[in-house]
DNA sequence: CGAACTGTTGAGAGGCTTCAAGCCTAGTGG
DNA sequence: CCACTAGGCTTGAAGCCTCTCAACAGTTCG
């Protein structure tokens, strides 16, 4: 038996998670579901490139997408990752620049596009849906200016530790302490901003010193104190 | 004769030059003039510190500001300067925390500080000004974003002459290819996140290459197509 | 089973930081 | 008016953190 090209389900197209729409009138509501359209996107699919022209945004209702610059060398430097309830590529389209990041999809992820037209709409016609589009962005603001600061103070070893931990406030474990995502050692070198192997090593270290263990890829945290002196928050 | 406290001249407290209020209606405009407060600030004036409350955002019609973290040790980081016709303290006030940098009087400068509820009344009432500021962060969540790929990624010498090239593009240069603004080796280093020591070696370098020339803080460009080329642009 | 990708470890090089000492400039007070 | 002081600037030396290169093991997948 063929099995069909999966869509996705009522539930993962249901967009009242999202903080950023709860005070919608329920008109506005409504366009909002007649114009959005979501898709399944496996794993390893590119949504958006860095250059191109966007024509809307994107809701997250499940998976995990990577959000990325390409540096030096086609180096990537991932900037954040966006999950369920969360939204993407609104910077780009609210500047009406082509976008100045690509997004990746590392876990199976459904996506519901909302044509530019319709943020416009929701702007025009509903002061508490650009409130909260404002408080949004000021809050990824406030994390970009925070990261800088640590990536230009912090040694490779404070960062990684830092990552380590934020990934958990971002993922949550499950009962075991384990990290509920999973990344390869070049992605998590391309969120500190380091070489490959100077993650290995830390890990290595880290893992020596019964702050964490290793799987794999999984990660499990064994002493989040001792972590938190090694990130020096 | 004793002078007179200065206060601020008519000119510098026109807010008509910012793009932000460029879509204002007539009594929405007045009632900003009628609600701002516009001093003078001499240099070294710190105008909010890190983790304080906010009442306002401020205009900036004249001088420069820094804005700036406090990291470990007390090391500052540099995210950006605002000057004429730009705005500052907005993003924490957006999203109601704590301030979560400094902001400090480099070149003496005269600020119009709009209370929160103007600011709230202003994205109540007319959402060409919320979209027009939400286009303003999405710009500098652009430039923090490709910051940080720098940052992790180039060299410190990459960056110092990406940084100088970035100065040259906001404060522009005098008619002898002059540098308009004036920073501490201290503070140079600030920004590009490295020790005072090495901005000093690098820029007797950018001298001793004849990329630029040195006379005290004043920093002259001499062959800016080359310093494109050593910042790996 | 081989190809391609990921992970690991070692060695060597070098970019940057840190520490230390001294110079220079500007502002202060006698 | 000038010595004095503080803060900024400069240079050198030593050493470490991190990167790069290279070789190889392990894994996944067609």
């Amino acid at each position: 038996m063929r099995s069909a090209i999966k869509r996705p389900t009522e539930d993962e197209t249901n967009l009242s998670g999202f903080q950023l729409f709860m005070k919608l009138k329920e008109d506005e509501f409504n366009r909002l579901n007649y114009e959005k359209i979501c898709s399944l996107y496996k794993k390893g699919t590119i949504i958006y490139r860095e250059g191109s022209r966007l024509t809307g945004f994107f809701c997250v209702t499940r998976g995990i997408i990577k959000i990325y610059k390409t540096g030096i060398d086609g180096k990537e430097q991932i900037i954040r990752f966006a999950k369920k309830n969360e939204i993407i590529a609104y910077r780009s389209l609210l500047s009406q620049e082509s976008a100045c990041t690509t997004a990746k999809v590392i876990e199976d992820a459904v996506l519901c596009h909302i044509p530019y037209q319709t943020l416009l709409y929701l702007i025009e016609n509903n002061w508490k849906f650009s409130h909260h589009m404002l408080q949004i962005i000021s809050a990824e603001l406030r994390e970009a200016n925070d990261y800088i600061t640590d990536i230009a103070q912090k040694t490779v070893r404070e960062r990684l530790a830092e990552v380590l931990l934020l990934l958990k406030e971002n993922f949550d474990l499950d009962n075991q302490n384990t990290l509920q995502i999973s990344l390869t050692r070049e992605e998590l070198a391309n969120i500190v901003g380091t070489a490959t192997e100077s993650v290995i090593r830390l890990l290595s270290e880290f893992k020596h010193d019964k702050l964490i263990e290793l799987q794999g890829r999984k990660i499990k945290f064994l002493d989040i104190p001792k972590l938190q002196k090694v990130a020096n928050i």
